[in-house]
DNA sequence: ATGTTAGACTATTAAATCTATAGACAAATA
DNA sequence: TATTTGTCTATAGATTTAATAGTCTAACAT
């Protein structure tokens, strides 16, 4: 499961790219508008800034905004940065691998090939998903 | 990512599949054997046990032994069972559904969309891997 | 019948992680 | 220079995960 911290990401970010290009957006309003405690979007934002997704402007009529284009945002970006692998098993992550300690040999282990499929998949699936194509998919269902 | 309860639990039903109708095996070996806390693996088997995936026998010669074919357990019924929902988010879950908090309007979400995709991949793939096919793999590897 | 073996069950603890909040600081603008 | 708004550090509380201790109960051998 997504932790809390990631689903709010994915929802500011939503938010922001169905403003993109209309200048910074308060954090106030973010936190209001999609219901995320204040002081812990704060949080994501600054992370989610640092990560270059995001650009801040302080004082009056701050706030932050998309740096990168809706297109070019996926789920996957937003899942790592919150949450860390995609993967369900560390010997199967490609950016948080680690040998499993509970597996005597990497090579002959037969559990491995399951979760490797399913980490191609969530990845193929989730790559393409952007902000772009979710909030398009929103607006079709309105 | 999958728990350490959930790992172990794989370990030991492939270990258990290794030995499909040779009798019961001692708590003790399997946990030697997968280097898995004893007292822990304790729980982990009771709870395989009550789910009707193993059968014990107590008193000298007891042990635990799988119930089901080795062809009927797959990695689904595991994660299931040790770790709960196997989709990303609570509102697109099978077994474990929720609506989500965060979430305005699940009808006119464009976030599901994508995790209901990745749910599906994840049980197909996951189910197909039984321990039958994961002894078999093993077998091939070595 | 009785002692030994091995699982069944309850309770507890320690560590880690997740969620949320407080408050001082720094930069931009009017 | 006062106000607004993001930056950053620290911490607290709750929950979950991982592991252990100890007592109870059933099966079996002698």
């Amino acid at each position: 499961m997504l932790s809390k911290k990631c689903k709010y990401a994915i929802h500011a970010l939503v938010y922001l790219g169905e403003r993109y290009q209309q200048g910074p957006v308060h954090i106030q309003e973010i936190a209001e508008q999609q219901r995320i405690p204040k002081k812990f979007l704060e949080a994501i934002l600054l992370e989610l800034r640092n990560a270059k997704i995001l650009l801040s402007k302080k004082g009056k009529g701050g706030g932050y905004y998309l740096y990168k284009k809706p297109e070019d945002v996926n789920l996957i970006d937003i899942i790592r940065l919150m949450d860390g692998a995609i993967a369900m098993l560390p010997c199967v992550s490609i950016n948080y691998y680690e040998p499993c300690e509970e597996c005597r040999d990497e090579k002959t282990c037969g559990i491995r090939d399951a979760f490797l499929g399913v980490r191609d998949e969530t990845l193929r699936i989730l790559s393409e998903s952007t902000l772009a194509k979710i909030i398009q998919r929103q607006k079709a269902l309105k």
